[in-house]
DNA sequence: CTGAAAGCGCTTACAG
DNA sequence: CTGAAAGCGCTTACAG
């Protein structure tokens, strides 16, 4: 910006005080009991040369960015695509903006990018923890900023965080699956010890126990590749031919296992019956359409808002926790047997 | 950030002036001759400090901020949000972070997003432009701010961008679609005038044209609904039973088409070949996979952030055009007919 | 009703 | 080899 306005500027062509100017520009005119006169005649000025005060200026001496850091475990997932565009739209009205990154769930990347955001002192944190960053979390908290933590979080300390409600979520959707006789339903998952996982597993098992089912999952290892996902769900459909129903714990898990019923020649619902976790346009478009465990996304970013700037705004920090409920949207992929 | 560190709690510390730990900070202390003694007493003292220097005062005394302005149609669509997740990477690469909007394609809340991230000062633009933000575009240049278009640009006048082969890989597609003894091709586009949309369509025109074909274009208004698009699209089908091919000009046409496509109760690709622009995950799983035109979005990325960062960085700015060729991706749903 | 001055936390030209 | 000082462009407590 070369040649740019400011504030000086300004003083210096109306012949008035910078300290007049700035309190005109922050609506304090008539607070501080600037004339009338003068006012109009800065408003003017400010106008007729689209004069805009420098944010960085602003920031340093007020403290405030108002910049929101969202760390997703990566952007460009439907779902967190989904919630950037949403957290955006909502931070956008009250004039903040969004600067990302993604984590890849790395624990030693995201507490680099944890301070790279605090040194550009963003307002607020929104961010999907891998494991071990729970000293880099409370660093935050002592420090007075903001964060609320959200798809997961961590049970051994207290946050603010937004979350689903995966165990119930699971819970029903199995539920479902055995009022439609289905009696042999595997639960196809990633290797990970985050709650949000961990949670739909619980719910899992829970359900098939109370119905004396026996639970049967498969662990895919995160550094699995597509190809080595689809051989993997390959060859345990084919060592598991009673199977009746899969639940997918993600909805890149369903993707895939699509591919590997394919391969084994079975026909969905006909031959085995699937439920995804987390939706998905596809899962719409799909034949036959996929029904699928949704997360209210726009519900969730709302959330994510309200918290954040609800905590930048007060003076105290406050811990707030939301679980919001899931939908079981019911397609063509789940039917009755027999 | 409360009671934090600064400089000159250092230099108080340390009993050096704030200029020499800012030399060392900067990795000048050889070059400003600082005594080894002293420099290495300032590096242990800042690590053992964690000092972390406050970017916003940087920022504003060097006028870089480091950060990009990332300005897409819809952060959530999926080519955008792959795009994001390479801008990013590569950007961080480079200690760069990435600040993005979504201009939904209205002019007038893009011209005020422009306003608010030039007031943050942003080191440099990527835009997706929306028509009619000709002049804030030449301001930006003028005012000797980076600017990199992509997806589209204006015709009428100069500016770096990246954009696909839009008018030659339509060309090929349709050529392609005629080998498999398609003749009655029709093109399905949104109402846009904007010049990735109409080099599509010149592809798709000029193709047909040079084998003696009659063109046949559906345009889907922007302003329609998922439900109102597969609706459209449902009865031109019933209104044109001679088809035997679609090309859809986005992948969200494509999404909507199939399902207009079951509607009628065609086969894939037996009664209907169809090809689409932009490639998306949910192509290679659905069945029958989908022939797509897949936009190298690496490579794209790649190309945006090399362009802008050089720009940065060098002190005359230069325009740079790239026009990255796209891969037609060959799948089930185009086959020889007959 | 309005302004001079200090401060936010850095950088850097200049001086010795 | 090192530092005092001015400056980046704002805000705000204080004074009159």
């Amino acid at each position: 910006m070369k040649n740019k306005l400011s504030i000086n500027d300004i003083a210096k062509a109306l012949q008035v005080s910078k300290t007049t100017i700035s309190f005109i520009l922050n609506g304090k005119a008539e607070e501080k009991r600037i004339s009338k006169d003068l006012t109009e005649r800065v408003i003017k000025f400010i106008k007729e040369n689209d004069f805009r005060p420098n944010q960085l200026a602003k920031s340093l001496s007020t403290g405030k960015t108002f910049t929101i850091g969202l760390m997703v475990e990566k952007i460009s997932d439907y779902f967190f695509a989904q919630i950037a565009y949403h957290v955006e739209e909502l931070a956008n009205k009250s004039g903040y903006k969004i600067i990302y990154c993604s984590t890849e769930n790395d624990t030693q990347k995201t507490k680099e990018l944890i301070k790279l955001f605090a040194e550009r002192h963003v307002d607020g944190f929104i961010i999907t923890p891998p494991v071990g960053i729970e000293k880099e979390i409370k660093d935050l908290m002592q420090n007075d900023i903001p964060v609320v933590l959200f798809d997961r979080f961590f049970t051994d300390f207290n946050t603010s965080y937004v979350v689903m409600d995966n165990y119930e979520s699971t819970y029903k959707a199995i539920n479902y699956l055995i009022t439609t006789k289905c009696a042999n339903i595997a639960f196809i998952e990633l290797e990970s010890d985050q709650n949000q996982m961990t949670e739909r597993k619980r719910g899992y098992v829970n359900a098939m126990n109370e119905n004396r089912l026996t639970p049967n999952i498969l662990r895919i290892p995160f550094s699995n590749d597509k190809k080595q996902t689809i051989l993997q769900i390959t060859s345990f459909l084919a060592d598991n031919i009673q199977l009746d129903a899969l639940f997918f714990a993600t909805n890149y898990l369903t993707m895939h296992g699509i591919k590997a019923i394919h391969n084994r020649g079975l026909k969905i619902p006909h031959d085995i019956s699937i439920v995804a976790f987390d939706d998905h346009d596809f899962f719409d478009i799909y034949t036959p359409s996929i029904t699928a465990v949704a997360q209210p996304i726009q519900e969730m970013a709302q959330q994510l808002i309200n918290i954040l700037l609800n905590d930048i705004s007060s003076r105290k920090r406050t811990i707030q926790q939301k679980v919001v409920p899931a939908k079981l949207i019911l397609r063509d992929s789940t039917i009755r047997k027999i």
